[in-house]
DNA sequence: AGATAAGCGAGACGGTACGTCCAGTCTTTAC
DNA sequence: GTAAAGACTGGACGTACCGTCTCGCTTATCT
């Protein structure tokens, strides 16, 4: 039986240790110490350093970043992508996500276990806001909908992971503005 | 003085073994093996795995992906558009470009000459191209042109990192599509 | 907990490589290959190749070389003077002891150990029996008993490294009726 | 034509490096770089760094040590012995020695160098002072020359090596009165 | 006098071993 | 009966030297 407050003692730490000390420093071995927990321990119940930190990110982030329920579509949109922005660029948790993205370059079974548990989520609710927005004539119909999805999220994701241009506010809101002229029939 | 036919065999094992055996067994020990170089000559010339990589990339790649010089704006942004989402699905320089990225998670030198030997480069074009663009009525004149260019490189690079979804050619026509008329006046 | 088959097995492993390829070839690379055993478990409990040389002489040779109890003060000293110079001779202890006082001239440390834990030992006992002979007359009273000593295990040592004459038992024989004649009232 | 600066320098560096930095830090790499001479030229004339260190050590010391021409027989062994103890104790001499013979316990080719150009022209004339001892009756004319030399040289170096007790002129005093007594008739 | 060669500094190169770190497995001990 | 503690193999890390080698530059000798 798994012990609860070891399993919260390890991602607690797993956090920590991604937000303080980097993605270099974050081994099994460190892990184990920070979290006053043995090695074998963290083997018992996680194939990889990539899946502790993805399930710590969703323990962590889990309840965040919901789509607001009401509104004008795209004052959805780009009140969603806004705190998506911010959490990627302020929280612990972007660095945990660059991680994984990073991790899951060399571990199929992590970026199968990111896409189904951190993506896929939020796709879902996603394509239930544009179909949504279909039906009530404020998207094309013809639009890909995965697609049209990527349109915003994908340079989000692209500064994270570059780095190339800051996750400012301003960003978001272009984006979301540019893309939804895109998108509008 | 460096010795060109060290460095020529470097770069080609590296490519080969980034595209055979992937990230994970891309370590400096199995580079001089198959290289058949000494690890001291791969560190007399490079600090980290990752700037072996680099090297190796732009060495195979750097004549390719120019932008087309003639032609409708839109045509020649969904043409380079498609060959590089090409490049990344079918050729091993697509995996090079994910280890990159991966391995610049942790190592803000490898992350700084990404962006200023592969990135930069192809924005610089894409820069002059998008500025024409305005200049002859194709693009509004109120854009934020970064923000503009990552509108249709972002979902690209996004793909190639998670992999929810293909990279075909029709993401690409399809992205561009969408993108270009969020951008036009 | 230290796993006794590991240790006893690099000790063996050490003694053998030392004796039969010298010490040119007692690297810890190819002692960890020829016990069978990693690298780091050497290094978890030697600091040196030196320091797992002394153990290995001692726990090779230690129960030998033990003085007479009983006799005639100079056969006493002759015959232990003999057992010492063919061990030297004849036996890997001899190639071990070479290789620790080789390896003394450049690590104080072990330099120490050696001195402390095969010499010093030995030399206890050496004094207790000169001093025994001091009391029954056998030897002059105003003799440093330190150089006593040295004088007489000296030459052995010195043939032992140097190896300008043999380590014959004849040699063991002189040196002790030379230097006793010089000791004796 | 082996030029005579270079020679001089890269000998002077040897006793110098030697002397301050010790046996761990003679290395043909620091010595070239201290004697300001590429490795290649060390290498086109001398087959080790140990060969060096004993051209080094002869060049330095070889004036020194002469027997006393003239004097009683044990003033002149006396001598001699405490002006031996008083380079190994003092002189840079001495740690060069140190190296030698730890050098030579895996190099069997300085080894014999050592014993003919530096020990041997030693015995040379210790061998003829015991002669002409012997001659004139201060010797006994049944001893092995070579033993009887070893009994005098060998606790010399054996503290040297070992360092167990100090190297001090009392010692060399006692070692000889010592050893003379066993000598006479 | 001009050619030729030897000595030289510089430093790249393939190797070997260093000593360290971490992965992942396993056994022993204690709660 | 689960976990802490921690020993173990294996393997890559990045470094330091080894001894060899090629490259030009500078002397010094010998036609």
């Amino acid at each position: 039986m798994r012990d609860a407050a070891t399993t919260e003692a390890i991602l607690v730490a797993a956090m920590d240790l991604l937000a303080e000390r980097g993605l270099a420093a974050f081994t099994i071995e460190r892990l184990a110490a920070k979290a006053g927990v043995s090695k074998a321990t963290i083997y018992r119940w996680w194939p990889s350093r990539g899946a502790v930190a993805l399930d710590a990110l969703l323990a962590t982030v889990e309840p965040q970043v919901p789509f607001p329920a009401e509104g004008d579509f795209e004052a959805v949109i780009r009140d969603q992508v806004t705190s998506l922005v911010r959490i990627f660029r302020d929280d612990p948790a972007g660095d945990v996500i660059r991680a994984l993205i990073a991790e899951s370059q060399a571990d199929p079974d992590l970026a199968a276990g990111f896409r189904e548990r951190w993506l896929e989520p939020r796709r879902v609710a996603g394509r239930a806001v544009f179909r949504r927005a279909q039906e009530i004539g404020e998207l094309r119909t013809d639009l890909d909908i995965e697609t049209a999805i990527d349109l915003i999220y994908g340079p989000v994701y692209f500064r994270l992971l570059v780095g190339h241009e800051p996750l400012s506010d301003s960003f978001a809101a272009d984006i979301t503005a540019y893309a939804m002229r895109g998108l509008r029939p």
